[in-house]
DNA sequence: AACAGTCCCAACCGCGAATGA
DNA sequence: CTCATTCGCGGTTGGGACTGT
C-alpha cells in the first residue's frame, strides 16, 4: 500500500482528534444539537453572518451561540439560508443542463451546481437520485450503463430541447462556450440541436450565458418546469429501449 | 378514517485536501 | 516538517409528506 507521509500524518491526527473530542464531549456532557434546525437557530445564524460574514464555521457556531457543529452551520447556510438560494421545481432548462453536465463530469455535483445559479449541489444530487435514478430503476437498467446513458442522450435530451423550444421562443447564437475549456467555439452544421443548446446555456467561470442571457432577461427559464415524466410515457420509453 | 408503502429532501457522516501555526 | 484545524465534496439516511388501498 502506498501512502504519503502527509496522508499518514493526517490519519493519525484524525484518529487522535476524534478520540479526544469524544472524550471531552463525554466528560463535559456537551449536548451538540443535531437534526432539523429551529427558526430561532436560523435567525441566530443569519443575523450573525450578516454582521460578521461567513467562514471559520466552528468558531462562528460558538460565537453565534449555536450548539451546532461548524459543519452543520455551514451546511445550513449554504443549502438553505443563503439569500441567493432558488427554490421550487427544476426547470426544463435546468434539467437539460444537469443531464448534459452529468454526462460529461459524472457525480461532480458541486461543479454542476456552479452552472445552475441559485441551485445547490445537494439539491442537484437529490434531484438526480430521486428522478433520474428512478427512471433507470423503472427501466431495469443501471444508471451508469451505456444503454441508459444512450437513452438520456438520444431520447430525453432532444425531447427536452423540443419542449423548451416549444414553450419559449428560443433562438440559437452561432457562438457558444464549451465548459471544458471555457473557450468560445463555433457551432457547425454537424452539431446536434441538443449539443448546441447545451453549449448555449452554460459558460465558463466568468459565466456568460450566451442565449441564456436573453432568456433570463425576458423569459422565465428559471421558473419551475415539467418533470421528466411529462415528456414521454413509460411505454414509449420502453419501446425505444427495445429497438 | 386508518394504515402501509413510497417519495423526497434536509441533514448527517466520512474522507481527503488545503491551510495555518 | 509536523500537527491541528478548517473546508468542501460525495454518499447515505431519517423522517415528514404524500399516495394508494
Amino acid at each position: 500500500m502506498n501512502i504519503s507521509r502527509t496522508e499518514f500524518a493526517n490519519c493519525k491526527t484524525l484518529i487522535k482528534h476524534k478520540e479526544e473530542v469524544e472524550e471531552v464531549e463525554k466528560k463535559m456532557e456537551i449536548e451538540i444539537r443535531r437534526g432539523p434546525w429551529t427558526v430561532e437557530e436560523d435567525m441566530k445564524l443569519v443575523s450573525y453572518i450578516s454582521l460578521h460574514g461567513e467562514g471559520r464555521w466552528n468558531s462562528l457556531s460558538r460565537s453565534a451561540g449555536l450548539n451546532r457543529t461548524g459543519k452543520s452551520c455551514r451546511l445550513r447556510w449554504l443549502n438553505y439560508l443563503r439569500p441567493d438560494i432558488r427554490r421550487g421545481d427544476i426547470s426544463l432548462q435546468e434539467q437539460f443542463i444537469i443531464l448534459e453536465l452529468h454526462s460529461r463530469w459524472g457525480n461532480r455535483w458541486s461543479k454542476i451546481a456552479q452552472h445552475l445559479p441559485g441551485r445547490t449541489d445537494n439539491e442537484i444530487k437529490n434531484y438526480w437520485r430521486t428522478r433520474v435514478q428512478k427512471h433507470a430503476k423503472l427501466l431495469k437498467c443501471d444508471v451508469n450503463s451505456k444503454q441508459f446513458k444512450d437513452t438520456i442522450k438520444h431520447l430525453w435530451m432532444p425531447r427536452l430541447v423540443e419542449r423548451i423550444a416549444s414553450t419559449q421562443n428560443v433562438t440559437f447564437t452561432p457562438n457558444h462556450y464549451s465548459p471544458e475549456n471555457s473557450s468560445v467555439t463555433t457551432a457547425t452544421s454537424s452539431t446536434s440541436s441538443s449539443e448546441s443548446m447545451a453549449s448555449s446555456f452554460y459558460g465558463g467561470d466568468q459565466v456568460k450565458y450566451g442565449t441564456l442571457d436573453h432568456m433570463t432577461n425576458g423569459g422565465d427559464w428559471l421558473n419551475g418546469g415539467d418533470a421528466f415524466e411529462t415528456l414521454w410515457s413509460f411505454d414509449e420509453l420502453n419501446k425505444w429501449l427495445l429497438q
